[in-house]
DNA sequence: CCCCGGTGGTGACTGCGGTCACCTGCATCG
DNA sequence: CGATGCAGGTGACCGCAGTCACCACCGGGG
């Protein structure tokens, strides 16, 4: 498979988050368990497994990457990157992986997308070099990865959609609406320029665009947050 | 592999362009070089071959498909669609393959996408409910089924940043730069209304910027067609 | 205490690009 | 021949949203 070709680093800002001791097996076992069994063997004897804080940056354009990052627990936040612009393009939940994240970094086009952990994130790194063996003793592992291929799809072409043929007042509340379901709360504690991060806007723009569909009644502004309906 | 649950039809709205007879041999095995010989071999075996018109829609949204469409010849082109608007995302050229669509499929929301055949298409339909079988057999169609989904998504993703952080101006000159490289000619005969089409614009948008492009020396408009230096 | 930094809030301006209305030129066809 | 249709071309208009300048507010730290 090309994408475990290159060789690749994860990005590791800061190294007080590495874990040092051997997590509990108990612990992965519960974590894999949405694996078929063979793999959640060989997950745990050759999987690293990390933490990352919120804030952290895990991949950065032109860096190359030497695991499979599979997510465990926290969320990670995958953006489209220009000069100055960032545009959300998908969210990577606990049992999710970003196998598209090679696509980037094989071909020599600088298409800068970073990855960045939202919510404090536990991660196994899966070493690329034994993917290619895995890939042919277990052929469970095909289906996971064309699974995690489509749903990074769709996902990053539902978007598309959204910018291309959406105008700002839909986007915010469909960003909304998301963000409600991804956190389970009403309740949004979001300040606007994030929001406006996110959507690749202006935090004047979205502090506009919310008082606008405030206004529609379909969102209220509070001290607290934002709450959604 | 997910993808391959769905049942799914081709669309075919004319039938003049069935093959009727068996195409040589020779023919496959000419095109097919490109792959490893035990595909060859399976794929000449059981897949279908079919010869589309340019303008022919292959596949709509809400469809299903019952095969992995492989282009032999040809040129086929995918648009994101809305109401009103379209936006070219990619091409999909000889020995490369639309695994991509599924996802469209699969997933229960409409993500409205549409490959429309640009230049008549001869193309290999490889029925999906084989290819499952295939996948276990021939490790090799693993790594080609990969490259797809890598090289769709970087596609994508590259036409994205056009379309999000770049103005109309540049991203018509890419376009423009693109359908040269494509077609190898320097001289584009395209209507504006067509350019206009895939980049989601409107006609008369095109006419200035490309007008704009002439004064700037980026392009020459010609009585023939587009020259594109 | 005041000074910052960050937050939300607001009005004025601007430019890109989409829309409308209408024009010309040219080819095809009844 | 005139009618029709499609190509390109152009000016006027306008709305969305990004930018700028400036506001008030609040919290923490010196």
């Amino acid at each position: 498979m090309a994408g475990c070709q290159a060789s690749l680093v994860i990005w590791e800002p800061d190294n007080r988050f590495f874990m040092k001791e051997q997590p509990s097996k108990d612990y992965l076992l519960r974590k894999l368990r949405f694996l078929p069994l063979p793999l959640q063997e060989v997950f745990i004897l050759n999987g690293q497994l990390k933490r990352f804080p919120a804030g952290t940056t895990l991949l950065r354009e032109g860096q190359y990457v030497s695991a499979i990052p599979l997510v465990l627990e926290g969320r990670l936040k995958v953006y489209a990157e220009a000069e100055t612009k960032r545009l959300l393009l998908y969210y990577i939940r606990p049992e999710e992986s970003c196998v598209m994240s090679f696509s980037a970094v094989l071909e020599d086009r600088p298409s800068s997308i970073v990855a960045e952990v939202e919510e404090d994130a536990v991660v196994l790194l899966l070493p690329s070099e034994q993917i290619h063996e895995w890939l042919r003793h277990y052929p469970m592992l095909n289906h996971l990865f064309f699974r995690q291929y489509q749903r990074r799809y769709t996902e990053l072409l539902q978007n598309i959609e959204q910018v291309l043929f959406h105008r700002l007042p839909d986007r915010l509340l469909a960003y909304l609406k998301d963000r409600k379901r991804l956190t389970g709360h009403a309740k949004l504690t979001l300040t606007h320029r994030q929001i406006a991060e996110d959507l690749g806007s202006a935090r004047e723009v979205i502090t506009r665009t919310l008082k606008k569909l405030e206004a529609e009644g379909s969102v209220r502004l509070l001290e607290e947050g934002i709450e959604i309906f």
